[in-house]
DNA sequence: TTGTAGGCGTTATCAT
DNA sequence: ATGATAACGCCTACAA
């Protein structure tokens, strides 16, 4: 059994006010008491109880971490940058990941309302909440890579600056035919990277050729399958742009498996600068998010908010995103595929 | 601010105790009084604080899990599996990482102490933990991937049978001189991991040459270091076993830096089957980890024990693992380095 | 069937 | 400087 203030006070031969005055030093305290005190304590391991102290301060000292998915190395570098931070401030995590659709998300936000100060909210692959949602409303919230959301504060990667580098270094490179492997639909962040890709191959004078935009949901397996899809249309490509690195490392995998050479049969970039994409070979021209920094800045404006209890205006951050140049991707062997 | 169930009661007209029962079904509630209470409680939107029935009911419906870091595909596909369950059967989860020494672990444990009802430990990779230590005895504890913890449940991986087999696999390949990349100091797995190398090496007549013996460190940079170290001994070796596939992807990397093929000119395999891994190029001969499948096998388990409340023996759990055979590894070109 | 009251372990207020 | 006590929000005997 957990001792309480009670068996302390009792052991110590105080009251249960004087050792709760020690503990949180409140109020003076004599030297002989408080001696006591802080022996009893030592000796018989005494901590708070968290539950009791949340019921009366109406705070538990914990924020929640909702994510559409925990599976893949963004998701752990963002949680990495985090959990650092939270742990340094005195804060405790509670996450939830793996939910795709509203009911899931509903369920797990609803197993955090009133265990956490604070709600930390990574967009879901599709419109998984709304966040005129009660719940959400009563919470102090702050979202990550997601659109606009009126009276709480976004901090979000730039992904159509990022995609649209990307683009217009394969287009620098001579490319004319590019493909892009999507990310999945409902997608903030796929949806901007589409929008970076297009804007960059039509401000060139280019045309997106709706064959070459191919389905890719961001994993592995789909980045394989897209460069399938890709190999069936012509003109055929001279480059890929895959949306993120995961999709990238699956088709060059692809590639590889069907004899062609990254760059010089076909051109490919990635984007996000994961880990294991940064090893890829050949080396794989990429685009760096910081992703720790992502979680960094989203937690330490929630803990700000939290801190001041809805005193606050909303903010909109967007970090900047980085080309890195890795492969000479944008000096292909063959520029155009007979056409042109 | 969020409504209390006095607030429920006075607004529909009922003592608390009837919205109570409304809300938990323990007694009969006249049909008329209970479309009241439902119609309230809707419209409030009211829900239970879970601290304060915390508090009550002495448990708090959350496991903690203490991880030594997030930050790679391992520990994402654990969590994945964890996270699964634990939603499932309505428990929450409270997730701390990175602390690599002991401080940093009991600062982790005392923030989940009382705010969790059973506890999820993965062997941090120093010595970072003590399960004599107070607040360890008081909870319901698993272990992931550790030594033995009498009087709890412990569970893991067959690190030594599979890392024998795929020692054992390079020898049948007719390698003899072979190193191995390491993990890091003090981490069960990388040790266990090490005992089948050296185990599957003497078994065969071939003897463990410690210049072969290459730290690590379970990441990609330790990896294509390791192939630095590993190229400056001679006689070179025909094969490196890495201790994980981080460390395999990294060295994969370094080799086809330095201009060597994979397997024709040195043979080299994994750890893990980690998903970035079953797409390298060449393909890689690893070992299959069931990761999802030991996290929901620790966390059924301690939810097992969490509802037992102690009345539980203890239980070891070894899970077995799978040599998966993707490169022709087995025969390189090369089988002996001029000796022999 | 329904309401009243006590207590879970703290901290804060008010006397002393 | 110290001790008794109320309150946080809920559940559950017990009483009616």
């Amino acid at each position: 059994m957990r001792p309480t203030i009670r068996d302390v006070a009792r052991e110590a031969g105080v009251s249960i006010s004087t050792v709760s005055r020690v503990l949180n030093d409140t109020c003076p305290v004599s030297g002989d008491k408080r001696r006591r005190v802080e022996e009893t304590v030592a000796r018989m391991g005494y901590t708070p109880d968290p539950t009791a102290r949340s019921l009366l301060k109406r705070e538990t000292g914990g924020v929640g971490v909702l994510l559409p998915s925990v599976s893949d190395e963004f998701f752990s570098e963002f949680l990495t940058g985090i959990d650092r931070y939270a742990q340094q401030n005195g804060y405790y995590l509670l996450i939830s990941a793996s939910h795709r659709n509203r009911a899931e998300f509903d369920r797990a936000l609803l197993s955090m309302y009133g265990r956490v100060d604070g709600l930390l909210v990574m967009a879901p692959n599709e419109g998984g909440y709304d966040s005129s949602y009660p719940p959400l409303q009563q919470m102090q919230v702050v979202y990550v890579n997601t659109g606009d959301h009126p009276g709480t504060d976004v901090v979000r990667i730039d992904n159509f600056g990022g995609f649209f580098a990307v683009t217009h270094h394969l287009i620098a490179g001579g490319h004319r035919d590019i493909a892009m492997i999507l990310g999945p639909d409902g997608s903030f962040d796929a949806s901007e990277r589409q929008r970076g890709f297009e804007t960059a191959m039509t401000g060139a004078g280019l045309t997106v050729r709706d064959d070459l935009l191919v389905t890719g949901d961001f994993t592995l397996e789909g980045g394989y399958a897209a460069v399938d899809r890709i190999m069936r249309v012509r003109p055929l490509p001279t480059a890929i742009a895959a949306a993120n690195d995961l999709s990238a490392l699956g088709a060059l995998s692809a590639l590889h498996d069907r004899g062609l050479q990254v760059p010089e049969s076909i051109a490919l970039t990635g984007f996000d600068d994961v880990p294991s994409a940064r090893f890829a070979n050949p080396p794989l021209t990429t685009v760096h998010v910081p992703i720790r920094e992502l979680g960094v800045r989203a937690i330490s404006r929630l803990i700000q908010r939290v801190k001041n209890d809805g005193g606050q205006k909303e903010t909109i951050e967007n970090l900047p995103v980085e080309l890195v140049v890795r492969a000479s991707s944008s000096q292909p062997a063959v520029k155009t595929n007979g056409r042109d």
